[in-house]
DNA sequence: CGACGTGTTGAAGGAGCTCAATCTAAGTGG
DNA sequence: CCACTTAGATTGAGCTCCTTCAACACGTCG
């Protein structure tokens, strides 16, 4: 698959994730005309209002996108690692409806609009792609609005470390159950809709009953099955069985599918 | 715009909402084949799980996505109103995420497949105006996903009124203060994370204030500044503004600014 | 050292939930 | 035309999950 250290292969990687892509497709996506850029924790990567001239993907490290609601609240509405493409969506818009900001140092790569639009154009298998991963974009999303309004605090927290636990492990950024993630309370409870106090309590609770834990940037899950039980946490709206098997993920992707199924407690780092 | 009684036309109209269509790729879209159905209140168009044969398109009705949750707890994700392409994610991806259900009787469009594919694939113009409609609904998903976050319950029905407001005078079924709802209270209530007991209430407060009634199915607003206050809703997310000036769409679109802008309280129906 | 960001803990209050009863309007069958 | 049914709206009382406010602990970095 060409050279994977080029800083576009892991995106490359994600959008062959969900279609097939020719040589020639794939060259076309590392060839995309782009300009490395170094992010500090906090700076942003667009912000509400903007008109972008460019998409960016997230070369290393985290970012979430937000909004801020009445009276200087926040809501997360998406974290994104390495490998997304952070702001097709804002791309192709005219006008970005939510602010994109890094958690961590990052190195973002932007590509410009125009370029972006040609290849989907001239491209239709890339952008089917493209097009397909801001559907699964859209599925989280609303896997997000199921959380914040129908599950409890501990519900919605274990159902968010699953989920970053796979998109992390897909990410090759760890693993299902031992990831990094550099959030602090506050930004848990931003992206749950909670206070940091609550979140501080809620992973109390997630501890002490021995399911996780979280020291420092990093997470832990002593027993995947548990915190999938308690967080209603079932992985189909990740659309990971649409992809198209025979890639190195298969053996992970089944194992999913097991881990959803049966207790494999995992206490090595308890 | 050709014959605009078209079954698709509605739909047609929608689409060019985002971008601007050639005549030849009109027609294409009003050529598309389809077979129109019948429905009655509460039929499934898609089932969660599902490997959908067909993209629907709402010709009249009302409809919803939802999810299940739970202990059978149900997750309103989008409403859907005539003109809109219902179930353009679900086409594309392999496996529906989410069920779609009518609110009242009504008419669909199934439109194969393969038939959306193809007509994306060879019409660039085409599957930029169809990407764009899915980009807009994902930015409505962000935004629940901030009101079910961060707003109380009167904001956040205050804001999903204001939404649908706007959203049913683009599709021509009402006017911004004046419009038909058939959701009942239960419904509302999954669509905001609220029981139906509390909706109630949150609706007897609104209209003990004078801003707003629901009578059956049909809402009046009386005072659409103090109910965008409310909700703190802006019509940014909607993407109205980035729609192709000159189309008939303009004075309304003037007058939304408008609207979010001054006090126009309208009692005519008080 | 002091300041700051983050995590932790307690106590009190409130927004929204649960449970349950009552009311209304629109069928539906006789 | 009326008893009966049913879906939905309405209202009250008590409860709980989560918030608010406030204090304190801890580590890092100037």
């Amino acid at each position: 698959m060409s050279d994977p250290r080029h800083p576009l292969a892991p995106t490359l990687h994600k959008l062959l994730r969900w279609t097939v892509l020719s040589p020639d497709d794939q060259a076309a996506v590392l060839d995309l005309p782009f300009r490395q850029r170094s992010l500090r924790r906090g700076d942003h990567v667009v912000r509400e209002g903007d008109t972008p001239t460019h998409a960016s993907v997230l070369l290393s490290g985290f970012a979430y996108r937000h909004k801020l609601v009445g009276a200087g609240d926040r809501q997360i509405v998406a974290v994104q690692v390495a490998g997304d493409i952070v702001d097709l969506q804002n791309a192709l818009l005219r006008m970005a409806d939510h602010s994109v900001q890094t958690m961590t140092d990052a190195q973002v790569a932007d590509i410009p609009r125009e370029a972006v639009r040609r290849l989907a154009m001239e491209r239709p298998a890339v952008c089917e792609a493209m097009w397909y991963d801001t559907l699964v974009d859209a599925s989280v999303h609303r896997e997000w609005i199921a959380s914040r309004g129908r599950r409890s605090a501990l519900a919605a927290l274990s159902h968010f470390l699953c989920e970053l636990g796979v998109r992390l492990q897909m990410a090759g950024q760890g693993t299902l159950t031992r990831y990094p993630l550099p959030m602090t309370q506050e930004d848990l409870g931003d992206a749950l809709g909670l206070t940091s106090v609550h979140v501080n309590r809620t992973l109390k609770t997630l501890s002490a009953r021995g399911i996780m834990q979280k020291r420092g940037p990093s997470v832990f899950i002593h027993d995947w099955k548990r915190l999938a039980d308690e967080g209603g946490f079932s992985p189909h709206y990740l659309h990971l069985q649409d992809a198209q098997r025979g890639g190195p993920d298969e053996v992970f992707l089944d194992g999913l599918q097991d881990l959803a199924r049966q207790t494999r407690p995992d206490r090595s780092l308890a």
